[in-house]
DNA sequence: ACCTGAACACCGTTCAAGT
DNA sequence: ACCTGAACACCGTTCAAGT
C-alpha cells in the first residue's frame, strides 16, 4: 500500500536552488535538503541517486536560467546590439546570483549528457545572433567560445572579487566584449 | 621538553598540493595530508588552523606557481611577442594541472590578504609587458583584467570539458588572445 | 613545543521495517 | 511506492595527557 509522496524530484531541486543560491554548494546538505522539504535525510534517495546527482540537477537548472534571462534580449535592434545586451544580461545574473553562477563549468559533472544538452540549449540563440550579424560558418564556433570565454572569465573573476586594484570594472568589461564583437 | 617535530608548514603545503593535483580539492583530507606526513590528523592543527588555512596555503603556492611559468617568457623579442607567449604558458600550466588552476579565483577565499599579495606580483609582468608595449597608464588596468579574464574564462571551460562541439580550440584560443592583444 | 588517543558533532549513505 | 529509524563509515575539530 503505498504511501502518499510528501516531496518530488522538482520540489526537492527548487529547494536546493535556494540553499545553494544562499550559502553556496557546501549548504546543499541531504539533511538541510530534507529538513526543508519536511522529510527525513533518507527519503532523497527515492528521488535522486545521490548528493551529486542533486548538484548536478542544480547545475542544469542555472544553465537554464542563465538561458532564460538572456532569451528577452533577442529582439530589435540590430544583432550586434543584440549581442552587446545578452553579455550584459548574463553578467547581471552572474553578479546578482553569485553561488549559483558558480554551478556551472564545473569538471566534475563536465561530462554529463544532461549538462551537454542544456549547454547546447543555451548557446543557440548566440550561435543565431551570431550567425544574423553575418559571421561566416567557418568562423562561428571560434568566436562564439572566445565571446562565453570572455564572459564566463570576466564574471567569474568579478564575482570571485578578483578585481581589487580599483578603477572602472564596468568599463573593462565594455572595452573587452565591444573588442572581441568588434571582429564580427 | 619540546618532542621534535615531525613536519612543517612548508612539507605540508608540499603534500596538500600533491592531493590537490592528483584528485583535486575534495581530496584535501585532514587524515590523507597526516597520514602521508607520517603523523596523525590534530597535529596538522599545530601548523594550519584548519582546513580552509590548508586549502588558502595551497591556493597562494598555485598562483605562485603561475607566476613562475610565464617568467621564463618575459624575455627577448617584442613585448607583443612576450605577451603571447605569457598567454600561452598560462594555458598550458592550466591544462597540464586543471585540479591545481581551479584553486585559483575561488570566491572562499577572495578577501584574503595572501592571495591579494600573491596575485599582485603574479600580474606585474603583465602590467610591465603592457607598459612596455606602449599602453598608455590610463588604459593599463583595464587591458590587463580583458586579457586575464579571456585567459582565465578560455582556460577554465577549456579543463572543465565545456567545448565539446568539435573543431580547433588551438585556433579558438589563438584568434580571441591576438584580437585582444591587437588592441595595444 | 609538538604529538597523540579519545571523543564529539556532522555528514552521506544503506537497509530492513513500516504504511 | 515512498517514508522512516537505526546503523555505519568518514570527516573536521577539540582537548587533556604525554614527551
Amino acid at each position: 500500500m503505498p504511501t502518499p509522496a510528501k516531496t518530488s524530484r522538482e520540489a526537492l531541486v527548487a529547494i536546493a536552488l535556494k540553499l545553494v543560491d544562499a550559502n553556496g554548494a557546501e549548504a546543499l546538505t541531504i539533511a538541510a535538503v530534507a529538513e526543508a522539504a519536511g522529510v527525513r535525510g533518507p527519503s532523497i534517495y527515492k528521488h535522486f541517486a545521490d548528493r551529486a546527482a542533486l548538484l548536478l540537477a542544480v547545475s542544469v537548472a542555472v544553465i537554464e536560467q542563465l538561458a532564460a534571462v538572456m532569451a528577452p534580449e533577442t529582439t530589435g535592434r540590430s544583432p550586434r546590439q543584440r549581442l552587446f545586451s545578452m553579455g550584459v544580461a548574463y553578467r547581471r545574473f552572474a553578479l546578482k546570483s553569485p553561488h549559483l553562477y558558480q554551478m556551472i563549468y564545473r569538471p566534475d559533472f563536465s561530462g554529463d549528457p544532461a549538462i551537454g544538452e542544456a549547454s547546447r540549449l543555451s548557446v543557440q540563440p548566440l550561435f543565431d545572433e551570431l550567425a544574423a550579424a553575418g559571421v561566416p560558418p567557418k568562423r562561428l564556433l571560434s568566436l562564439a567560445r572566445v565571446l562565453v570565454a570572455f564572459l564566463h572569465g570576466f564574471v567569474s573573476m568579478e564575482a570571485s572579487l578578483a578585481f581589487r586594484l580599483g578603477g572602472d570594472v564596468d568599463k573593462a568589461f565594455e572595452e573587452g566584449f565591444k573588442t572581441l564583437l568588434d571582429t564580427i
